[in-house]
This record gives C-alpha cells, sequence and structure tokens, in this order.
RNA sequence: GGCGCGGUGGCAGAGUGGUUAUGCAGCGGACUGCAACUCCGUGUACGCCGGUUCGAUUCCGACCCGCGCCUCCA
C-alpha cells in the first residue's frame, strides 16, 4: 500500500485512487516568461519520479501538467523586450522543453496551456456568477466572493478573519471582500484580451488552473501537486472555484514540494537568487543535478550549494562505476532490492531511501565482482538499473557518462592512442615516458584508470 | 501578529520506543612501477529541559534556534 502525505489532512494517508489502478494527477507548471530555475527543476524532477513510480507499481497514470501563457508578467517581458507575448511564451516553453529533456523528465499526459481553454474557463466564471460565489465589478474584472464558501482555508489552514485583518492583503475598493480574487481582468487600453460576456479581457491567474484540471481530469481528481508557494493562494483559490462550480469534492490528495534554498534563503524569482537549470547544466551533468535533487525527500527543503553538487557527482559515480564494463542480465526477476525499494519508496516516496537501496545493490554487485560471479554480476547490474530508472537514474552506458564533458580538441582515438603509447613506455619500464603521457592527458582533462584489464579513461 | 514545518555524527541526508540507513570527507588496508581511480574495513549523532516508560534520538509538554506561507513566485 503505497502511503502519501496530504497537505489538506496534514499527515500520511493510504492512497486509493478514485479508480482502481488508475491514477488521475495535476501539477501547475510554469508561467513562461523566464527560463526554467531550480525551484521548477525540484517539482519537475519530484513529480516525475512520482509518475515513474506509481507506473512501476502498475498504476495506469494521467499526469497533466499546464502551462500558463498569459499574465501580467508575461506581457511586461514581453513589452521589455519589445517582442509579441506569443513569441515570449513559445521561446520560454521551448526552453522549457529542453531543460526537461535534460534533466530526464518524461513528458506529461497532457500539457494544457491557458489560452487554449478561454471558452472553459468563461464557461466556469459564468457558472460561479449564476450561483452567487462571483460577481462582476464597476470596473470590468469578475471578483470570486470568498465569503460565500464556507471551506475557505481547509487547505492552508488560514482563517478568513486572519487574513482580513493582515496588513498585506490587497484593498481594493472594487472587491467587496478584500480577500477576493480575480476571476477575470478587465483588458487595459491596448492590451492583449479576449471577448467576454463582462466585456474585454483575460482570465486571473487561479481560474486556469481549475477551468484546465476539471476538463482534463474531471469534477474529482486524485492527485493535485505542486509548489510550495503555490499553497496558498493559489490551491486555496482553485478549490474554492472548483467546488463552488462544480458542486464536487475537487481533489483527494494534495501534494507540496519543499523549497529550494540558496544561503538559507528561499530560491525565489522575487528575491532574485535564483539559478537557471540552463546556467547549472554549463557547470554539472544533468544527471548530477537530478540525482542531487532526488536525494533528498521532496516535501524537504534543500540547499543547493557547489559542494552539495560536486557530492552528488562523486555518489552518482561509485554508482556507475558498480556498472562499469558489465552487461546487465535479462529479464531479472525481483530480488530483495526490488523489495526493500518498494518498502521505502511506498512510503511517501522517500527516495532518499530508495538510493540507499541503490547503494546497497552496488556494494552486492562489487562483492560478487570480487567473487567472480558473473551471473550475480549481470543479475545485480539489471536489477540496479531497473530500479535506478524508476528514479530517473543510471539509464546512460557507464562509458558514455564517464566520457561525457571531454574537450572537443581530444578525439577518442588521439586518448586511445596516447594510452597505447603509455602502455608501451611501461612495458619498457620508461616510466618517466609514461608519467608525462599521462600527466599531459590530465592536464587535458582526462583521467587514467589503471586496472589489471588494462587501463580506461573518463572526463576529469 | 496568525498559520505551518524543521533542528540527526566534520558535512549531506533517511529512519526508528530497545538491534543505531546511505553517501561525501577522514583514517587503516588491498591493488599499483609510483600514483590516481577503484574496492574492502572503520570511528564519531540524534537542539535544551522536564515527563511517560523497564528503556526515548524516536511519544508528551515547555523552552531555545532556524525556515516557509500570510503579496507575484515552483
Amino acid at each position: 500500500m503505497i502511503r502519501i502525505y496530504n497537505t489538506l489532512s496534514q499527515q500520511k494517508e493510504d492512497f486509493r485512487p478514485i479508480q482502481p489502478g488508475k491514477v488521475r494527477m495535476y501539477v501547475c507548471g510554469m508561467t513562461v516568461y523566464d527560463y526554467c530555475h531550480l525551484g521548477h527543476a525540484r517539482v519537475l524532477v519530484a513529480f516525475d519520479v512520482i509518475t515513474r513510480y506509481l507506473r512501476h507499481r502498475g498504476y495506469d497514470v494521467h499526469y497533466v501538467r499546464n502551462i500558463t501563457d498569459i499574465d501580467d508578467k508575461i506581457l511586461r517581458r514581453a513589452d521589455e523586450n519589445g517582442e509579441t507575448f506569443t513569441d515570449l511564451t513559445e521561446r520560454m516553453i521551448s526552453a522549457m522543453h529542453e531543460d526537461e529533456h535534460r534533466l530526464g523528465v518524461l513528458a506529461p499526459n497532457e500539457e494544457p496551456k491557458a489560452t487554449d481553454f478561454i471558452d472553459e474557463i468563461i464557461a466556469m466564471i459564468h457558472q460561479l456568477i449564476q450561483k452567487g460565489h462571483a460577481y462582476a465589478a464597476d470596473n470590468g474584472d469578475v471578483y470570486f466572493s470568498v465569503d460565500s464558501f464556507d471551506g475557505y482555508g481547509k487547505l492552508s489552514k488560514k482563517k478568513l478573519e486572519d487574513l482580513l485583518a493582515g496588513a498585506r492583503v490587497d484593498v481594493d475598493q472594487a472587491k467587496k471582500s478584500p480577500a477576493d480574487f480575480a476571476l477575470w481582468k478587465a483588458a487595459k487600453p491596448g492590451e492583449v484580451s479576449w471577448q467576454s460576456p463582462w466585456g474585454d479581457g483575460r482570465p486571473g491567474w487561479h481560474i486556469e488552473c481549475s477551468a484546465m484540471s476539471t476538463k482534463c481530469l474531471g469534477d474529482t481528481f486524485d492527485i493535485h501537486g505542486g509548489g510550495p508557494d503555490l499553497l496558498f493562494p493559489h490551491h486555496e483559490n482553485e478549490i474554492a472555484q472548483s467546488e463552488c462550480a462544480t458542486g464536487h469534492h475537487f481533489v483527494n490528495t494534495w501534494m507540496h514540494a519543499g523549497a529550494i534554498r540558496v544561503n538559507k534563503e528561499k530560491m525565489s524569482k522575487s528575491l532574485g537568487n535564483f539559478f537557471t537549470i540552463r546556467e547549472i547544466l554549463d557547470s554539472y551533468p544533468p544527471e548530477v543535478v537530478r540525482y542531487f535533487l532526488v536525494s533528498s525527500h521532496y516535501r524537504s527543503q534543500v540547499d543547493y550549494s557547489e559542494d552539495n553538487l560536486i557530492e552528488a557527482g562523486q555518489t552518482l559515480e561509485r554508482l556507475y562505476h558498480a556498472l562499469r564494463g558489465v552487461i546487465p542480465g535479462k529479464d531479472v526477476p525481483e530480488t530483495d532490492f526490488d523489495h526493500q525499494f518498494h518498502e521505502v519508496m511506498d512510503d511517501d516516496f522517500n527516495t532518499a531511501g530508495a538510493i540507499s537501496v541503490l547503494h546497497g545493490v552496488s556494494g552486492a554487485l562489487n562483492q560478487a565482482r570480487r567473487d567472480g560471479d558473473e551471473d550475480r554480476i549481470r543479475e545485480l547490474a539489471a536489477v540496479l538499473v531497473r530500479l535506478g530508472g524508476v528514479l530517473g537514474l543510471l539509464q546512460q552506458d557507464p562509458e558514455a557518462f564517464f566520457k561525457a564533458g571531454v574537450p572537443d580538441d581530444l578525439s577518442a582515438e588521439q586518448i586511445e592512442a596516447m594510452i597505447e603509447a603509455r602502455a608501451n613506455a611501461r612495458k619498457e619500464k620508461n616510466f618517466a615516458e609514461a608519467d608525462r603521457i599521462r600527466d599531459e592527458l590530465q592536464e587535458k582533462g582526462v583521467i587514467l584508470d589503471d586496472s589489471r584489464e588494462g587501463t580506461s579513461w573518463r572526463r576529469g
């Protein structure tokens, strides 16, 4: 039985999908006005692992992750760049896909964009007005009336009165209550807009997710996830909109990833302390970044630092070393390691524990190597690749992993030729020449590994 | 101020009412022409103070400290 921590109940619960064997999951994706940063990568990778694991356990997962392609920040950025907002969003969407692909994140089943769901959004707003949960204000905006929904605050555990008492709630004359939020925003002159019964405008941020998730997954679905800062107000507002519009319970399990921090502060756009995925990938192999993210639990905070990335790289190398030179066996049945892996992953996707199982496999594999037990080596290699694959790791050919990133000015053939020259020098006991060749290669970023079987090489 | 989360060995990071993951670094060893790499072995821990218990790092309470949300942010 898989257990998942539910933000709604604040505890781990047995996971029972609405339809046995099928999981319907929605995750809030990117607002595409800039490149993805590490915080986005965390959510992307976390829910990728969750999807992979659920599928590994036999569930048919329908994973929907939206793209917010219209909002204030997009319009402002497009204006600053002197480009149309669609040029900007298309560029950022393809950049996002590139980043995801490099991190080994599988594509969701559906990737709805807000601008493709304007009709559904308008229909839902219309429904909310009819049921008395929303109202058109004098300024052309349409607001959700927070007072009309008794359940408001049940996800974030906030009381409406506390929210109203807070000084940071926007006081807007057009709103009946300061906590009300926009469903439809009237267009300013010259702004991109769509026609609606309440005048030209565009959707508010929260309504798009309600409209798209309902359209793609139905009124009630299993899992809704996202980043830690979406819990309030975004997800709280989604619940209010959806439950008021459909009259049904919205989501069974709410999942939130932990924040990425830099120097003890949350990595965020507003603090400006964020690292984009692409700039991190300039310095570290993508799989190392993924390993770093997966090595701690998805709900915990993690600190981004050079040291942590370097350590992740060293640890990943250890696992690939175990696989080096082995052809994994085929159709290897489940082992005790698989069971251990399932046990920790069943417990709210404990990827840190899962990685420890991976190290257990690699330790056993090394033992088999010492024993010279070829069958056992091939069996364990298969298990390691299989379980690693559930985390989206260890799917590369080990040689490719070790040799990636070698400077272009040195071809594999040249390296092999130098290795051979060194081997000859060593045979003639000309160690000065042998060491000269070794040093020369090291200077160029190539490290030689001597072993009984001969010499292999990898990037430095 | 309101709500929520957390404090584990030098570092990263799981977990558990008693047998104390895993990795990195350190140390010892094997291997090596010498090294590096690799492999094997190995020590150190549960913020503070009370309570419950035969026994608490694990449960309960207080305290200290850190963090997140309450405003756009994954």
